[in-house]
RNA sequence: GCCGCGAUAGCUCAGUCGGUAGAGCAGGGGACUGAAAAUCCCCGUGUCGGUGGUUCGAUUCCGCCUCGCGGCA
């Protein structure tokens, strides 16, 4: 035991400090990570799948300009909500900016709620170098599902069955690795067994009540801080691409404006949307057992 | 006050010709290797309002009570 640790102590001093803090959405995750960062002089990057888009605010709980102004935030208002962006660019880019704040002698702290871009930047998951064919998917994605599932059998049975026969997302994928990459799944797949940083795991939680409350309230902020009008102005500008409808939040509003939903029901469906999120959120982190989790079970949402 | 109708899962309700019950929604659990706020999989025990009676056995039939909704006064 003590000889473990000696030995682990001595592993994790050779290793970059990072900071990871994780929680659903509505947790308290922006004001907790911008305290941390005065507290221990780091800077904050944000690992959120929707955060990177510009104009993505209000519906996606930006953290304002004025929070930002006091702590760097790295990896938001990168692209433009067009653009492909992917977990696997986001790991690439990530990375990059922890050993520039590294270099700094700074103290990265990564702060978000998407699980899969957490797994590819500190996890040391090595994803297929095969990069996205989007000409591709939108071919596969007009076959039927049986027959989407029976090509990849074809070129990789094996691959297949770790993958749902209904899940057409991943089978697309899966598709894309072995035909583009010539290795199967499993060839392609590959986990490091150990992380390239020490990482200290945060995760931010309340009650599930509690948490569900935060949400609740949250989204009806949402609507008086102007989400109705920032989902006009992005259609405008963008038009109804993917990324838009994609989003929690937009595509509630965007079925108002279309008048398939009042306004109230718009509302409410935000909010069951966003509480299935968490859920899912909830489930991703759970399993990792390096994470501290801290319950707050008294705090208000601001 | 009288006459109807109802009371079953968190909600809306179905059902049991008497053998302790099931749908939708809500909710819960899980998966996730370059679309991930995406995508996919799994999960239904609840004093069948209370209380007496009939019965081998009542949530189901009968009486009374409570509450709710109609109607008549």
């Amino acid at each position: 035991m003590t000889m473990s640790l000696t030995a682990n102590l001595q592993n994790k001093s050779q290793k970059p400090k990072v900071v990871a803090v994780v929680g659903a959405t509505a947790s308290g995750k922006t004001a907790y990570s911008i305290e941390l960062a005065k507290e221990i002089d780091g800077e904050i990057i944000s690992a959120d799948s929707r955060l990177v888009y510009k104009g993505f605010d209000i519906a996606c709980a930006k953290p304002t300009l004025k929070e930002r102004e006091s702590i760097p935030h790295h990896m938001m208002d990168i692209v433009e909500p067009e653009d492909n962006y992917s977990a696997g660019l986001y790991a690439k880019d990530a990375k990059k900016i922890i050993y520039d704040i590294l270099k700094r002698g700074k103290t990265p702290i990564i702060v978000g709620g998407t699980g899969l871009y957490f797994r590819l930047l500190l996890e040391n998951y090595l994803p297929p170098k095969v990069e996205p064919n989007y000409e591709f998917r939108n071919e596969l994605k007009n076959l039927p599902k049986d027959e989407l599932y029976n090509r990849l059998k074809e070129i990789d049975s094996e691959g297949a069955s770790t993958i749902d026969s209904n899940d057409s997302k991943k089978i697309i994928r899966a598709i894309e690795i072995v035909t583009f990459g010539n290795k199967t799944l499993s060839e392609s797949r590959s986990v490091s067994s150990e992380s390239e940083f020490d990482i200290n795991w945060i995760g931010r939680n309340y009650p599930r009540d509690e948490l569900y409350n935060r949400i609740n309230n949250r989204v009806d902020l949402m609507l008086q801080n102007g989400i109705i009008e920032e989902t006009k102005l992005l259609l405008e500008k963008h038009g109804r691409i993917p990324n838009l409808i994609n989003t929690i939040g937009y595509q509630e509003i965007i079925m108002y404006l279309d008048k398939v939903l009042t306004l109230d029901e718009a509302l409410d469906k935000l909010k069951q949307n966003t509480r299935r999120y968490a859920k899912r959120q909830l489930t991703w982190f759970r399993k990792n057992e390096k994470i501290k989790w801290n319950y707050f079970p008294d705090t208000k949402v601001k």
